[in-house]
RNA sequence: GGCCGGAUGGCAGAGUGGUCAUGCAGCGGACUGCAACUCCGUGAACGCCGGUUCGAUUCCGACUCCGGCCUCCA
C-alpha cells in the first residue's frame, strides 16, 4: 500500500490511481537558459526515485516532464549572449541531459517542449476566453481572471483578499485584478513570436504546463510534481487554468520536494548562491550527489556544503566497500531487508529509512563473507537490487573507490608500482620501508587496504 | 501582515504514546607486523511552558527560535 503526501490536503494519503494499474505523472522541468544547479538536481533525482519505485510496485507509469524553452529569461539571456533563443535552449537542453545521465537518472518517458505545443496552448487560451475566465487587457496581453475561478488558492491555502494585503504585487493597470496573470503576451519587435488570434506573441509561463499536461496525460491525471518554489504561483495557476478550461478535476496528488539550502538559505537563481551540477562534478563523483539527496526524505530541506558532501561520500564508500571483490549471486531469495525497504519506500518514499536498511544489510553481508560465502553472494545481489531502486551502486566498486573520475594525482600505474614495492618490503619484513610507502601514498590521498588476497587502494 | 513547514544525541537524519533507527565521529575489544577495511561491545537526544494520560520526544494548547511562500526561481 503506497502512501503519498499530497500538498493539496497537507496529509499523507493512500495512493489510488484513476485507472487501475496505471499512473500518469507530470513533473515541471526546467527553464533552459542556464546550467542546472543542485536544486534542480534534487528535483530531478527525487522524481526519478519516485518513478522507479512506482514502477517497482507494478504500475504502468507514464512519466512526463516538460521543458520550458520559451520565456522572458531565455530571451534576455540569448540577447546577452548574442545568440538565437533556439541555439541557447538547444545547448542547455543538451547540457541538462548530460548532467542528468551522469547523476544516474533514467529519462522521463516524454519531454515535451513548450514551443512544440503552441497550437494546444492557443486553443486553451481561446477556451478560457470563451468561457469568461480570461480577457484581453488594454496592453493587448491576454490575462486569466483569477477571481472568476472560485477555488483559486486551494493548493496554497490562500485567499485572494489576503494576497492583496501583501501589497508586493505590482499593480499593472492593464489587469482587472492584481492577481490576474498573463496567458498570452504580446511580442516586442524582434522577439521570438508565434501568430495567434491576439497577434504575434508568446505564451505566459503557466499556460504551457496546463496545455502540455492535459494533452499528454488527459485532463485529469494522477500525480503532478515539482520543486518547492512552484507551489505558488505556478501550480496554483495551473489548477485554475486547467480546471476552468476542462471543467474537470485536474490532478489527484500534488507532490513537492524540499529546497536545497546553502548556509541556511534557499539555493536559488535570484539569490545567486547556487552551485551548478557541473561545478560539483569537478570535485565529487556524481553518485555522491545522488546519495546526499537520497539520504534525506524528499520533502525535507537539505543542506548543501562540502561537509555534507563529504559525509555522503563516506557513507557511500561503506556501501561500495561491501561489494568490493564480492561475487554476486545471479538470483536470490528476498529477505526481510527487501520487505523493510519496500515498506519504507511505500511510506511516502522514505529513502533515509530505505538507506538505513541497506546499511543493515551490508553489516550482515560483511559478516557472511568469511563464514557463509553463498549467503554473502545472495545478500550482495539483494543489496544491488535494492540500491538500484534508488539509483545507487551501479558503478564497479573499484572504479568508485579508486575515484577514477578524478584526473589529478598519481596515475594507477605509479600507485601499483609503489604497492608492489611495498608488498616485497613486507615480505622481507622491512616494515620501515613498507610504512614509508604507505605514508607517502596517504599524503596523496591514497589509502591502502591489506587483505589475504593482496593490497587494494582507495582514493579519498 | 497572511499561509505553510521545522526544532531529535558531537554532526547528519528517521521514527514512535511505554522496549533498536541508521550513518559519521567518540570510547573499549577482536583482526593486523603496525594500520586500514571489517566485526563485537558501548556512552549519548528528543527547543521551552502547560494540559490530556497510569505513562509523552511522540497527542493538544501557548511561547521562543529557524526556514519557505506571498515577485522570476527546482
Amino acid at each position: 500500500m503506497l502512501k503519498i503526501y499530497n500538498t493539496l490536503s497537507g496529509k499523507k494519503e493512500i495512493f489510488k490511481p484513476i485507472e487501475e494499474g496505471k499512473v500518469g505523472m507530470y513533473v515541471c522541468g526546467n527553464t533552459v537558459y542556464d546550467f542546472c544547479h543542485i536544486g534542480h538536481a534534487r528535483a530531478m533525482i527525487s522524481f526519478d526515485v519516485i518513478s522507479r519505485f512506482i514502477r517497482h510496485l507494478g504500475y504502468e507509469l507514464n512519466y512526463v516532464r516538460n521543458i520550458t524553452d520559451v520565456d522572458d529569461k531565455i530571451i534576455k539571456r540569448a540577447e546577452e549572449n548574442n545568440e538565437s533563443t533556439q541555439a541557447l535552449t538547444e545547448r542547455m537542453i543538451a547540457a541538462q541531459r548530460e548532467d542528468e545521465l551522469r547523476l544516474g537518472n533514467k529519462m522521463p518517458d516524454r519531454e515535451p517542449k513548450a514551443t512544440e505545443f503552441m497550437q494546444e496552448i492557443i486553443d486553451m487560451v481561446q477556451i478560457l476566453l470563451d468561457k469568461g475566465f480570461a480577457y484581453q487587457g488594454s496592453s493587448g496581453d491576454v490575462y486569466y481572471r483569477a477571481n472568476a475561478f472560485k477555488d483559486y488558492g486551494k493548493l496554497n491555502n490562500r485567499k485572494l483578499e489576503d494576497m492583496l494585503a501583501g501589497a508586493r504585487i505590482d499593480v499593472e493597470t492593464a489587469k482587472e485584478h492584481p492577481a490576474d496573470f498573463v496567458l498570452w503576451k504580446q511580442a516586442k519587435v524582434g522577439e521570438v513570436a508565434w501568430p495567434s488570434p491576439w497577434g504575434l506573441g508568446r505564451p505566459g509561463w503557466h499556460i504551457e504546463c496546463s496545455a502540455m499536461s492535459t494533452n499528454c496525460l488527459g485532463s485529469h491525471f494522477d500525480i503532478h510534481g515539482g520543486g518547492p518554489d512552484l507551489k505558488f504561483p505556478h501550480h496554483e495557476n495551473e489548477i485554475a487554468q486547467s480546471e476552468a478550461a476542462t471543467g474537470k478535476d485536474y490532478v489527484n496528488y500534488w507532490m513537492h520536494c524540499g529546497a536545497v539550502r546553502v548556509n541556511n538559505e534557499k539555493m536559488s537563481k535570484s539569490l545567486g548562491n547556487f552551485f551548478t551540477v557541473r561545478d560539483v562534478l569537478e570535485k565529487y563523483n556524481a553518485e555522491v550527489i545522488r546519495y546526499l539527496m537520497v539520504s534525506s526524505q524528499y520533502r525535507s530541506p537539505i543542506d548543501y556544503s562540502d561537509q555534507s558532501l563529504n559525509e555522503a561520500k563516506v557513507g557511500l564508500e561503506r556501501l561500495y566497500t561491501a561489494l568490493r571483490q564480492q561475487s554476486i549471486a545471479e538470483s536470490y531469495q528476498a529477505t526481510e531487508y527487501t520487505q523493510r525497504f519496500e515498506e519504507a519506500m511505500s511510506d511516502d518514499f522514505n529513502t533515509p529509512v530505505a538507506v538505513s536498511v541497506l546499511f543493515e544489510l551490508v553489516r550482515e553481508l560483511n559478516k557472511a563473507k568469511t563464514e557463509a560465502p553463498a549467503k554473502a553472494e545472495a545478500l550482495a545481489a539483494e543489496l544491488k537490487t535494492l540500491a538500484e531502486l534508488l539509483g545507487l551502486l551501479h558503478q564497479a566498486p573499484e572504479y568508485f573507490l579508486q575515484n577514477s573520475t578524478l584526473s589529478e594525482g598519481l596515475d594507477e600505474k605509479a600507485i601499483q608500482a609503489l604497492i608492489d614495492e611495498r608488498t616485497q618490503a613486507r615480505k622481507d619484513k622491512n616494515f620501515a620501508r613498507s610504512d614509508e610507502i604507505r605514508d607517502e601514498l596517504a599524503a596523496q590521498g591514497i589509502e591502502l587496504l591489506d587483505s589475504r588476497e593482496g593490497t587494494t587502494w582507495t582514493r579519498s
